[in-house]
DNA sequence: CGTGAGATTGACTATATTCAACCCTAGTGG
DNA sequence: CCACTAGGGTTGAATATAGTCAATCTCACG
């Protein structure tokens, strides 16, 4: 998959095409994109943006997963979001960028410079709709998130990640023995869940010796029984049936 | 204030116009929400919305604070939104209400029927760019609250509570002494910061005994040295001076 | 095959929760 | 006008959960 070349990709061609903020985008609008776009790669861990920077460049995700976090003065650090492609990084009307945006696996971005950007947005009310969707889906997301970290035991935080990786990574009927594989560092990991490194790995190991879940290697799991990892969980039976 | 009365209120003269999901409309816009919106009152607890239900309106908050949560199975509850004056409850595209919408204070809205107000969306630019600027205001706050949530202590989390609060409160320039006025009983500070009654307290009183703040009455706190109730939030220094 | 970063495990500790008793105070009715 | 009451709030002691510190392991890589 990485092997693509995204140099001179066409729009109409884009494998993020139906879901990015241009996919209301009708032929013309979408001309005036693609002589905008450019396409920009980062390696694992590279810093994609720094907090406090100015956003000179406004872009979606095409491959790849990038984080967004936020630090303490004292070096504690939340992770306050994960952009997968389609996903869109900055916002028109915003000249700094509010936190540190990092490739998690490697990243290809197709970027806007910002002010041409925000310039077209005014002007396209099919690029502001979608955003505002995007924009809303990310709020959703964000809240379910703050559930998880104000009320969820350490159990449940770890449960509630493998199922939401699970879920993502099935065609569409749950079944058993999915196999995963973690976008992710068990440092990174401890950031999204708001946990420490020995809590993360006792407790990934916990729900190993109850069968719920096997490891193998440093980055797969697969999730045997996933009725029970739903258990662990502590959400609502029927909730969360989107997304 | 409680007296104005909105039944016939004007939208020039709404004391939100300047800020809500009107705020760039010009006249005909103006207009053709006037035509659509229609006033609805709740008092203190009452439920505006409950999770599930269907979303038959969609609305901006005129006056009071209403808050948005989500309940696990076993009755632990995360608010996960605190709405204003000016604030926006529904989403264009969702049939569905995601979380709890409850009035903490007496609350006013300006409702609009969501079919007729979706349509609308799609033919006025300058609805939907206001719409994403809320929306994507409220994924910064919500940002900032999963910082909180996932890593802050029970003490920075109280302070960084009343922190917000006096900045709210506040004209512009901070100044020691704020008297500030509790939107919200014990009950729902405990489920906004993710802690419990006990916890509250005790940090609130904390606070008091080392004479950071004073406490007078039940819902009545005055910040005495905003410098070190800054200290105590683990912030940095400079940040968040935007909102 | 050796190395080192990443991951695990164990022992101990700290922080916040739980459980329980008690105290205010605003609002009520005599 | 005052005493009573109930709900919200406070305080204390015991407990639990996750964090800290430190030693050890293991896997992926050269």
């Amino acid at each position: 998959m990485n092997n693509i070349s995204f140099a001179s990709i066409k729009c109409s061609n884009c494998p993020i095409r139906h879901r990015a903020v241009c996919s209301r985008c009708d032929d013309g609008e979408l001309t005036l994109l693609e002589n905008m776009k450019s396409y920009k790669s980062f390696v694992v861990d590279e810093v994609i943006l720094w907090r406090g920077e100015p956003l000179e460049y406004v872009a979606s995700i095409v491959e790849g997963v990038a984080s967004l976090s936020k630090t303490l003065e004292d070096g504690r650090t939340q992770m306050v979001g994960l952009m997968l492609p389609s996903d869109f990084i900055g916002r028109p009307g915003r000249t700094k960028v509010e936190f540190d945006v990092t490739a998690t696996t490697p990243v290809t971005l197709c970027r806007f410079e910002r002010k041409r950007f925000e310039r077209l947005v005014l002007e396209t009310p099919h690029i502001v709709q979608r955003l505002m969707e995007i924009a809303l889906d990310e709020l959703d997301a964000a809240r379910d998130w703050m559930v998880l970290l104000g009320r969820k035991t350490a159990r449940e935080k770890i449960a509630t990640f493998i199922e939401m990786l699970a879920r993502r990574s099935l065609v569409g009927i749950p079944e058993n023995n999915v196999s995963i594989e973690l976008p992710m560092t068990r440092d990174q990991i401890v950031n999204y869940l708001g946990l420490t490194l020995e809590t993360v790995s006792r407790q990934f190991n916990a729900l190993k010796k109850e069968g719920v879940i096997t490891l193998s290697g440093r980055k797969s799991i697969r999730a045997v029984d996933l009725s029970s990892l739903h258990c662990a969980t502590g959400d609502d039976a029927d909730s969360d049936l989107n997304s």
